[in-house]
DNA sequence: TGCGAAGTGGCGATAAGTGGTGAGAAGTGG
DNA sequence: CCACTTCTCACCACTTATCGCCACTTCGCA
């Protein structure tokens, strides 16, 4: 499980640092993604294979789901770790994702997320007053 | 599995450059075609013959199926490396693709797919915004 | 305050991609 | 049927990008 938020650079190849606590459960292999909300994710090998089984299967003659397959298999670029515990990200990925100079990574449960630092700090207004989590987390069953 | 997106020159004899991670799953031997919305489709031997399969089997007397038929044979083309890892594109898979001077090649989980750079730029555009992406998942249950 | 682990930057070796040229095969016209 | 032309294919040389390695810095912990 990812959990927590780094921030670390992104040097002129794209090479970002994974964070120490997250590379046991990245060994097997990593898949970085174009994601939702212009961020970009790093799925466990296995994480991501579960998630393209769903995706690969979607009929040819729907437009709208051949759009959404060809997107996430032309976003999907698997990643190795150097001996420093770097991944390199791909130009495609850090155009989507508005990664350069630095990136905050975070713990998304089953996966982790690269932002940039610009777009991370947007998304966490929406939590920034007292009562802003109290009132986001009503009608989600918690 | 084809995933990623790569950019390469098309260069007056047709030849693209296949990226190096496509290419020990073509060492069986590739087929191109022309394929849906505008690009060049270029599938490994084992899963051309099974969509041949399919396609040649489809009822002469219906119009429609007789036209996708007979549209996909006269599309294909085996095509086969050079010593450089490139392929030649066919001249009529070129003008149907209006693929000329550079090509994007992207993975489509079975086969890949080459296309013109400004048709797949607005390709793309669909994907921009930052909740694109999340409410098309979102109708696939995902 | 010293040690070790984690993160950063840079450099060199190697692979990948590009462009061009010449030999051979296929096609065309006499 | 032969000669010529044209196109295709295979090879060669060069440039560019990528990967792996090494050294330095910084941070946390004892």
């Amino acid at each position: 499980m990812f959990t927590g938020e780094y921030r670390h650079s992104v040097d002129a190849k794209g090479r970002v640092a994974i964070p120490a606590r997250f590379r046991l459960q990245l060994e097997e292999g990593a898949v970085v993604i174009r994601w939702v909300d212009g961020c970009a994710a790093l799925f466990p090998r296995l994480a991501f294979e579960a998630l393209a089984a769903k995706v690969s299967v979607l009929p040819l003659a729907d437009e709208k789901a051949r759009a959404v397959s060809r997107f996430l298999a032309s976003s999907a670029f698997e990643v190795e770790r150097d001996s420093q515990g770097r991944i390199v990200l791909p130009a495609a990925i850090r155009e989507w994702a508005g990664l350069a100079g630095e990136a905050v990574v975070v713990g998304a449960w089953d996966h982790v997320e690269v932002w940039a630092p610009d777009r991370w700090s947007s998304f966490q207004k929406g939590f920034d007053s007292a009562d802003a989590l109290a009132s986001q987390l009503t009608g989600l069953g918690l």
